[in-house]
DNA sequence: CCTGAAACCTGTCTGC
DNA sequence: TGCAGACAGGTTTCAG
């Protein structure tokens, strides 16, 4: 489910909590079950358990599409990949636990009083680090699409580097962080760019065009804390914002002409033939 | 360097 | 009803 304005929105829930929900900031690990080895990316399974036991959780933030839990003595990464979530639970259990309490639960790190924080992945593709040097992994990732330091010449400059189409360069998370095919979609109907236009092609009043794009795109995700269209994510409301994403064969909101869905990188992909011609 | 295909997984929906 | 096939918000790896 998660691309940057859900995986923020969870970020920031963990970190609030409500009614009924603590905080996960300032929580003691007192233990961690593992139900699914490879959702566990590193360490190995016995040095994840004893190296997490004890600390507590300092800080949570996000990079690109990783969450980051600051521990006592290491940094605990969550990549939600497709179809992770991540659950504050009260649950009254003897540890440790043989199996999970919910279908797709694979990890559970356990809190003081009966809360635990679970990580549920029904197709298993998300992934856990614990590691003391955040950095070799997030240093992999493009630059933050808020970041002031993206500015219009520079966001041009990256794009002429590349000789690519343009919707597998803005999911490629090395050229810039967070965007997922739906993001994806939207800012290139925004900005009226077809999504198979090479990189080095865009003016720069194009290139200009789809970094707000892009920016406007994500404030009005993060605005509605995500898009929810599966079973997992219920809290968001983007998805009634959809311009394009899913809505093949209906009238572009801006022309009328009906939304084509095709293939570009393996990913389904919604555009307006009319309004993102391919010059 | 770029593109496309396959792999990692499970669940849901569509069409015959 | 049953079943094959397509498809799903992601990323990595490999072949051409």
């Amino acid at each position: 489910m998660p691309e940057l304005p859900e995986v923020e929105t969870i970020a920031r829930n963990l970190a609030k909590g409500d009614e009924q929900t603590p905080s996960v900031l300032g929580q003691k690990i007192v233990s961690s079950s593992i139900f699914w080895a490879k959702t566990v990316a590193e360490p190995d399974l016995l040095s994840f358990h004893s190296a997490i036991k004890n600390q507590s959780v300092l800080n949570v933030s996000r990079r690109g599409k990783f969450l980051i839990f600051d521990l006592d003595h290491a940094f605990l990464l969550i990549h939600l990949r497709m179809s992770g979530d991540l659950i504050m639970r009260y649950a009254d259990m003897p540890l440790p636990l043989s199996k999970p309490l919910v279908p797709h639960d694979h990890v559970y790190l356990h809190f003081a009083d009966n809360w635990h924080l679970a990580f549920n992945d029904t197709r298993k593709f998300g992934r856990v680090w614990l590691t003391p040097d955040p950095n070799h992994i997030l240093s992999k990732l493009g630059p933050e699409p808020f970041d002031p330091k993206l500015t219009d010449v520079n966001f041009a400059d990256k794009l002429r580097k590349h000789k690519r189409q343009l919707k597998p360069l803005l999911l490629d998370q090395s050229f810039i962080a967070g965007l997922g095919n739906i993001y994806t979609d939207e800012a290139l109907f925004e900005a009226g760019l077809n999504p198979r236009r090479q990189s080095n092609s865009l003016s720069f009043d194009d290139s200009s065009r789809l970094l707000r794009a892009i920016r406007k795109v994500l404030q009005l995700g993060i605005e509605h804390n995500g898009a929810s269209i599966d079973w997992a994510y219920k809290g968001g409301g983007f998805q009634n914002y959809f311009q394009v994403y899913q809505q093949t064969g209906n009238p572009c909101p801006r022309c009328g002409n009906p939304i084509t869905r095709t293939v570009i990188g393996q990913r389904g992909t919604h555009f307006c033939e009319r309004c993102q011609p391919l010059i």
